[in-house]
DNA sequence: CAGTGGTCTAGACCACACT
DNA sequence: GTGTGGTCTAGACCACTGC
């Protein structure tokens, strides 16, 4: 560990770094990884209580690098890590800041459905009409989704999508209630802008990443009718459970996707 | 650009590296990126040449410092960025080998339909049969994927692949005719393991990553009857462009998979 | 044991952004 | 100019692998 009283030298301590704690944790991180890794645990769980908002500057390198007494380098390597899985933003001269669902260039940052002639923009934004958000009881396969008990209390929403005024996406989603508490549909249509950036302004939870399931199927009487297609139509069925940190499921999204106009990207590597 | 004659110093011409050149190769690199961009540069020239090939250990991160005149660290950077995408695999204690789609635990790397209990191991290696292959010419959407022009020779070769005896996913893939010269129906056949590995091995194209565009459909007469579904059953079409090095495509195909027993996995981060 | 990748430090300078 | 992230170097030591 990082000695606490060593200001310049070559500090051999902080070179066994095997088993080390950072700023003497010892007991809260499980030691023997190394401490660049721990020095990105202490930076999550700032993320995570709130310490550094949404599309704030967190700190910069050689602050961190005083606070948890380590080299700047350390602190980089990071914060590389945290900028590759998208948790937050460099921006060089100006400093590394917390990502967010809003204000990015991408609007929809997990929706991978685009039209065909692949100009997003020309499109223009969604058009999003609420069908129906209520309070109920989480039937069994909701409830094991969300890492919760059958009967909990959950939110559901059902909204449709619509570009150019064709009805492209139906979604069902569902949310725990106790972090959702006082979501409302009204709150949801007046709101612009993504779904994910009010839940972080209004809710103060973040989606992190999310895992899609994909299937093709058929819709049900109620499905066509709202994206205004016939029963024999095939559809894309994408079921995401969305986590925030911790790998923590917050969200339970089933969306069926027209393709007729529009088709699912997906790069391969 | 790190000046030859430099043994044991500061090196400071080195770290005015903008616009700097490794190894005084001016003309060649475009020049002004950072020095550890030119020698990953480099390091992708000597694997796209074929001076390392697939599953064989590159030198040791000391050697290609000494080779490029550079220090350890920017040899690491750069393999880092490799590392990252998929091109070199790193091994602790052994060394950094070239990425090949054989030997690897993953043995289709690119397909992402898995069964629906997640059991990749249980339901066995995929049962494949060749349809078809023939030697044809390249009409106008499937030039225009392989950047070739309507007419130039291609491959076409369409297979089956059935899971516990379910014939779940029918491709049809095109190839430009140059690079494939002498693949036949047998060739594929008598191969085991993942087609890509064959490529590597024995016409030397290592396909490095891939675009899938999806959509819901209905099969054709001939569709269904290959994969023993009904024609009103909806599937997945997966229509996927396979690049080399330098964002060549060298494979268009076209999969349909059912989506009763499997589903298309995808991660969102 | 030697060789490899992996971690850590410290100091230097560059590129960019704001003031 | 000052402060930020970005690049580069050099040297040290750790962890894993295989002789």
């Amino acid at each position: 560990m990082p000695s606490l009283p060593t200001p310049p030298s070559p500090n051999p301590d902080s070179a066994s770094f095997s088993g080390g704690d950072a700023l003497g944790l010892s007991g809260l991180t499980p030691a023997f990884s190394p401490l660049y890794q721990q020095i990105k645990g202490l930076i999550l769980q700032s993320l995570q209580s709130g310490e550094w908002k949404p599309g704030e500057a967190i700190p910069s390198e050689m602050d961190l690098a005083a606070r948890f007494r380590v080299s700047q380098g350390t602190v980089r390597k990071a914060i590389d890590e945290l900028s590759a899985e998208n948790l937050v933003v460099r921006r060089q001269g100006k400093g590394t800041f917390v990502a967010t669902h809003a204000e990015q260039q991408v609007q929809y940052r997990f929706l991978k459905l685009q039209p065909d002639n692949g100009d997003t923009q020309s499109e223009g934004p969604a058009e999003r009409t609420i069908i129906d958000c209520k309070r109920l009881r989480a039937s069994a396969d909701i409830a094991r989704a969300l890492s919760l008990r059958s009967g909990d209390p959950v939110l559901q929403v059902r909204r449709v999508l619509a570009f150019a005024g064709v009805p492209t996406i139906l979604e069902d989603l569902w949310l725990p209630g106790a972090p959702f508490k006082g979501l409302t549909a009204e709150r949801l249509s007046n709101y612009h802008g993504p779904m994910y950036a009010l839940f972080e302004t209004e809710f103060g939870v973040r989606m992190v990443r999310a895992d899609e399931n994909i299937r093709a199927v058929n819709p049900d009487a109620e499905q066509a009718k709202l994206l205004h297609v016939d029963l024999k139509v095939p559809l894309l069925s994408v079921e995401r459970v969305a986590f925030t940190y911790n790998d923590t499921p917050m969200e339970l999204r089933r969306g069926l996707y027209r393709t007729d106009t529009h088709h699912y990207r997906n790069a391969l590597s």
